[in-house]
Formats: structure tokens, C-alpha cells, sequence
DNA sequence: GATTATCAGTCGTCTGATGTTTGTGGAAGG
DNA sequence: CCTTCCACAAACATCAGACGACTGATAATC
């Protein structure tokens, strides 16, 4: 028996709006075709196709203007939706779970490393240092960051790497402007991912992350 | 200067209904009313209440059935998504990921628990002890992640609670049927957080993870 | 008793009209 | 030449009505 696949228009639409911009066809800033453009060009009602907008429009890939029309915002869903839950977070519960996140990647890096990662984490190193001596609070913490999701790029694990970019931007927030801190134990980490001592790589993470915060109170 | 902040008519509908489902009103398998009804009640139009609904089926918390109704089927959009996103994602990924949280929810735990904590922790374990010794594999991981959602929950880092539940449900799949095994271990976590011992505690949470999982492939 | 026909209820889609907002280009005034 | 103001076109927002398709239940038929 043939099994008749029938796909609601709607749900057509939003598929092909999304390959568009999955694809790359449509990136983020581009502007849609107006709705009777896209109306005419799909053979649609205009009905289905604003249900199709909304729904991504909700989903954050889409933000309309009226008066002036659609743009495309984002690309991943998901994404989306994390940062909107991470953001609504208290900075430090945001702390917490790159804290752990952090205990996770570091020996994964310390086994899986490659070359390119190593590169990747040398060149956000010596940036650091740069800035760190330079007295450039902004450029440090940017490279800060830097280094530490090449580690956890490092790690080679594509949930932990969208979990831990996740938390990057709020974390950003909670970075207080200390320049130069903690350039030994930075070094230290670096060597012992270089020289697969996953051992010494936990510690260190552990104790570098460990000095970004207040000892946990106990709260209520 | 006044911001009017003009909502949407959509925009508002669709809060109505999350804000319904979110507060309780409506639960998972409850029908919504009619669209008729519906645009009745609101003072809306039919493609308005129907671009709503379109954007919250989408997001996961409505599904809509032809020639039946419209019905609730989640809470919570996040959780939805970030669970769409682990489901696609490989397994092994999921365990490291845990791993992680696990090291960071174990010391927070050891410092924060309440006696209600103390006390669901106490009823899971002694669950998995019954499960282990009747040699009943299903309730005895039942148990076991029960245990382990527990310690999460006395972290009492909401951000983390959500991640850890979300992983919870694909992490059951990768569970052998090793009933019985880490008992000792187990009973060492509960009583190292209940005398709020945080080394101890964090060595146990490793070594209990650890075991499940073969050590890291450097994979590629 | 089993199968088929019918029906009421509900969602799916389309069409056309009207309201609201925005960006823009041109006219008026300096 | 430049600025200000305004009218207009373009684009989205919302509405109202109509018709089709699907579901579940009931009635009719064999």
C-alpha cells in the first residue's frame, strides 16, 4: 500500500523559508521578498504564507517591519532559544555551568587535540598576553574567551561546543575588568592540552574557573 | 517622550495561551476551544488566533489535529528545543556533556542542599538498593537517574537543573543494564553531601561517571 | 453483525478589502 | 544650496467570509 504523503502547505513554506536560510541563500540582514512577491512566486495565499512568517518569526529567524518588510535575524532555532533561556539566567548560575562545562571539555581537549586546536588556542594566548601588557580590558577579554572555546572546540564535541557558545555572551558580562590575571595558569593549561596531561589540564581548569567566583553561599 | 509600547494582536494572542499553558490552566492533553469559540472569546479574527497558534505549534507546545482540535503538548518551549537538539545529537556526546554537569552540580549540592533535598536523594537511593536486589533492570535505572536528578535539583541551579533534566531522557538509551553496580559508591556521594564534604563529594561524582562510559576515543 | 452513508464539528486554505506604518522623493521656504 | 514638511507608494496587520478536507460518531443498509 502507498502511503500518500501529504505536507500542509504551511509547513511547506516554513520548510523552504528555512532551507533558504540554512543554506546560506538568505543570511542574516537580508530583507524577504515582499509578501506578494513570495505569495505569487510559491502559489500561496497570503494567509499561509504570514502563518509561515510568524512561526519563524516566533522561532527568532525572522523579525518583520512593518511598513518596510522581513528580515532575516538568525540561523539556528535552537540557538536562538538557548540564549533566550541563558540570558533570563542569573549570571551566577551562567558562572556554575561553564564552570562544569569547562571540567568536561578541558580532558576531552587534553586527548582529542589536534594540531589546529592547539594553533587556535596559541594564537587567542598570545593575544591575551598582548593586551595584557598593553592594559586593553576589552581586547583581553575578548581573546580570554577565545582561548577558552578553542579549548572547548577542542574537545570535539559538538553538544558541549554549542552549550559552552551559548554561555559565552552572558558570561562576558560577569567578567569583571581584572587584566592580566591568571597568565601562569592560562600557559600552564595550554602545555599540559600540548602534551595530552589530562590530568594537570583538569586541575588547572578547575582552579582558573574556580577563581571567577565567590564561594558558592548556600543561598535559601 | 512616551513609548506606547504597542503589542501585536498576535503577539498578544500568543502570550494568552502561553501564559494559559505556563500558569497551569491548560495542561498537556488538554483540547484547546474551537478556533470559533476562541476568536469568539478574544475579539479576534480567525487568521490572527490562527497565525498564534501556528507560531506555538512550532514551537512545540501545541499540536494541531484536522477535523479534531487543537491540544497541548508541552510546558515549556526551551525544553522542547534544547530536548530536539539533544535527541539529534550522538550519545557518547550526551554522557560527556552530563559528566560535566554532574562535576559542577555535585559540589554545589555538597554546599547547598536542604533536608528536602536530602531526603528525595534518600528515597531514590534506597529505590535503586530494592530495584538492585529484586534484579529489576527498568526500575532500577528509573532509580538510579531519579538519584542523580536529585543531587542535580540541590544544586539549586535552575540553569543547570534544566540542562541536566534535558539530557536525562536521552541518557536513559545509553544505560546498559548494569544492575546493581556502584552501590557503595553511591551511598559514599549521598553521605559525603549530606555532611556537606565538597571534595569528597566531587571525587565520588567522577568516579561514578567515569564508569559508564568507555575512556575517550581521540576519535578524529 | 459488519459495512457503508451521512452529518456535525473542526481545522486548512483562499480571496478581497481596509487599516497602519515606514521610507522616500519632491515641493516649499530659507 | 540646504533644510523642513508633506503626500504617496510600498509593505505589513487585521478582518470577514467562503469553501474544502478531515475526524469521529451515528444512522442506514445489506
Amino acid at each position: 500500500m502507498l502511503k500518500v504523503n501529504r505536507v500542509s502547505t504551511v509547513d511547506a513554506v516554513i520548510d523552504a523559508i528555512r532551507t533558504q536560510i540554512s543554506e546560506g541563500e538568505w543570511v542574516p540582514g537580508d530583507r524577504l521578498p515582499s509578501e506578494a512577491e513570495l505569495t505569487k512566486t510559491l502559489g500561496i495565499s497570503r494567509a499561509s504564507l504570514r502563518e509561515a512568517t510568524r512561526a519563524l518569526v516566533h522561532a527568532g529567524l525572522l523579525a518583520v517591519r512593518q511598513g518596510d518588510g522581513t528580515y532575516v535575524v538568525a540561523v539556528d532555532e535552537a540557538a536562538v532559544t538557548l540564549s533566550r533561556k541563558i540570558t533570563n539566567s542569573k549570571s551566577s548560575e551562567v558562572v556554575e555551568v561553564r564552570r562544569g562545562l569547562d571540567a568536561a571539555a578541558v580532558p576531552l581537549a587534553a586527548v582529542r587535540r589536534t594540531e589546529a586546536d592547539l594553533t587556535a588556542m596559541r594564537e587567542a594566548l598570545d593575544d591575551r598576553n598582548r593586551h595584557a601588557e598593553a592594559g586593553d580590558p576589552d581586547g583581553f577579554v575578548e581573546a580570554d574567551l577565545r582561548f577558552h572555546m578553542a579549548v572547548a572546540q577542542a574537545s570535539h564535541n559538538e553538544l558541549l561546543i554549542d552549550f559552552y557558545a551559548s554561555l559565552n555572551v552572558p558570561f562576558r558580562k560577569s567578567l569583571g575588568g581584572a587584566v592580566g590575571q591568571g597568565t601562569r595558569e592560562h600557559e600552564a593549561l595550554y602545555r599540559a592540552i600540548e602534551r595530552h596531561d589530562t590530568e594537570a589540564a583538569t586541575e588547572l581548569a578547575l582552579a582558573i574557573v574556580a577563581r571567577m567566583e565567590p564561594p558558592g553561599p548556600p543561598e535559601t
